[in-house]
DNA sequence: GCCATATTGACAAGATGTTGTCAATATGGC
DNA sequence: GCCATATTGACAACATCTTGTCAATATGGC
């Protein structure tokens, strides 16, 4: 980091002109990857002994707290449409979840948690809690809701220019 | 949200007592994937007409201060070295990069920017300044530095019970 | 210098995610 | 009700990423 610096008034030059804003932008993407891959790894952890990854625990929490037909839960996670089905197919196969009919629609059925798909999510709902306490509480409750706000608002701000 | 608000009492029953910063937390890292997916998409979108992706760009910035060894490259980043060694062989078959003798290492090569490869970065590096000067103007940057802080001070908190 | 240990790139197999295409179904204008 | 349009799940092909294994090389203790 100390090197690192040094580069800093050269980088600025070879790398565009940032402003002040727009460097602190920057730092903050190469960081967002970072902690994006930290956070899938801990979930990867957290669930592997039952079976699960990140990716399936996160489908498993979509259609947890109402039954979702794929396209739906996907569209709520920001994640494809075809993704979503196969890990579903996968929850189904598994016993974790099933399809069950949709009034709205005859072939989009809904991705409903099964009792065993119940449990499995209360459980690693406690888990879960243990280890956001755990960290949360070495944050600060209000520092995490003004990240998540300014995660928002970027969030927001890139989709407008996209 | 409306909708949603009025089950978050359930749900805190059900998930299994969240404190007040472990529900920050948890909307936090939920929030988190959302704008990964969007910057990853966002990136690749910028890079598209010059045959690059995020990952790639990734890389490119990665190497492009100073070479560095596969392996190196990816500790820096977060990522699997295997990765890393997928997208540095591409960089190097589009001779946008290539080995060069490592002092250090008789094996382990290091990845270097040919004059293709920095003409490259200079042109990502303009248009990512217009990029990021114009999403952080609408953000502040205060605000972006204190979320950086925080991401990290997470990654941290994180990695400590892993 | 010698040796146990860690790091590195190479390679292969498999898991995971994406893109494109299609027909079935729903929706909204008329 | 009829029709143009959008959404949906199914399927296939492909791209990307991960995991495991191996030998070559470097490093640090002695």
């Amino acid at each position: 980091m100390s090197q690192a610096s040094s580069y800093l008034p050269r980088r600025s030059a070879v790398a565009g002109a940032h402003t002040e804003a727009g460097a602190a932008f920057t730092e903050l993407v190469i960081e967002l990857f970072r902690v994006n891959g930290t956070m899938v790894a801990v979930g990867d952890d957290m669930t592997r002994d039952l079976g699960m990854t990140a990716a399936r625990w996160q489908v498993l929490g979509a259609i947890g707290s109402e039954p979702k037909t794929v396209a739906g839960a996907a569209r709520q996670m920001g994640l494809t449409r075809q993704n979503v089905q196969r890990i579903a197919d996968w929850l189904v196969e598994s016993g974790i979840a099933e399809f069950v009919d949709n009034p709205n629609h005859r072939r989009a059925k809904l991705v409903a948690l099964t009792k065993t798909g119940a449990a499995l999510r209360l459980q690693l709902g406690r888990r879960q809690a243990r280890w956001a306490n755990a960290v949360g509480a070495h944050v600060g409750a209000g520092e995490l809701r003004a990240t998540t706000d300014v995660l928002k608002r970027l969030k927001k701000a890139l989709e407008k220019r996209s």
